[in-house]
DNA sequence: ACAATATAATTGCATTTGCAATAAAGGAGT
DNA sequence: ACTCCTTTATTGCAAATGCAATTATATTGT
């Protein structure tokens, strides 16, 4: 039944499973590690977009970040426009730490494609992306 | 970088966030309402092997377990052949309820679907079986 | 300019989550 | 039968999660 939501699902789940064991000793289980991912790749995010670019609770996200700012891996600064928003920016330690991530990613992401051929994953990808939520 | 797999996570935290606001009301949000589904369709599975089947962390699935059994939605009902497990069955509650929750997975899986052909929706879940966790 | 509405950050609080440890069986090898 | 190893269920504890409410600022309408 529902293959294919299920399927998801489940997917999500392993892969959350497999990086919480994976970063537990640096303690950025929990998605912590994406967070570093993004805000790099897209650094001067406001909370709430970053919260929304990463479809994560905006509370939950905002106390993560938090979290990893008093671990000195991001920092707010206030825009000088617009005084409501508060923008994240990385550390040099998330830079530092960053290509780790960015391995393990790139490691997952070979790995759940291992079976499929280059026509494949281009088909899954664009399918993935004509899905609605 | 890396499309298709920030994509089924962020799919499945849409799907979460939906689910979590329909079901608020009846508490059985956080995939509770997932854990009814399948007790229904496989009555009779061990605790183990039901988080197994879910892709969720055993003792995150005793505790839920637990709650539904205190609200009568399950039951437990030792082995006679192996006193190490206990087997989950629903109950009349969780029969009761369970056209809503198969509703809600089938609406939310015809709108994740909608812009795809059934040729398309065919490929995505084949390819999609063909990913490895 | 002023009031009403909307958006962003933040906090309170109760619940959920999951690693680690423990207890109780079961299974395998001798 | 006995020892060792595995599997299952369970509990303790600390942390993460997220709804609801609050505060501060910005935006919109008149």
């Amino acid at each position: 039944m529902f293959p294919i939501i299920r399927r998801i699902g489940a997917l999500t789940r392993l892969i959350q499973i497999d990086s919480n064991r994976y970063f537990k000793d640096d303690k950025l289980n929990n998605n912590l590690f994406i967070y570093i991912i993004r805000v790099v790749e897209r650094p001067g995010l406001f909370l709430g977009a970053l919260a929304d670019d990463m479809q994560i609770d905006r509370t939950t996200s905002f106390r993560t970040v938090q979290n990893l700012i008093k671990r000195d891996y991001l920092r707010l600064a206030a825009d000088p426009a617009n005084r409501k928003i508060k923008r994240v920016y990385p550390t040099e330690k998330a830079k530092a730490i960053y290509p780790k991530l960015h391995a393990y990613e790139a490691a997952k992401s070979a790995q759940l494609l291992a079976n499929l051929t280059p026509t494949e994953t281009a088909e899954l990808q664009r399918l993935l992306e004509k899905c609605q939520a």
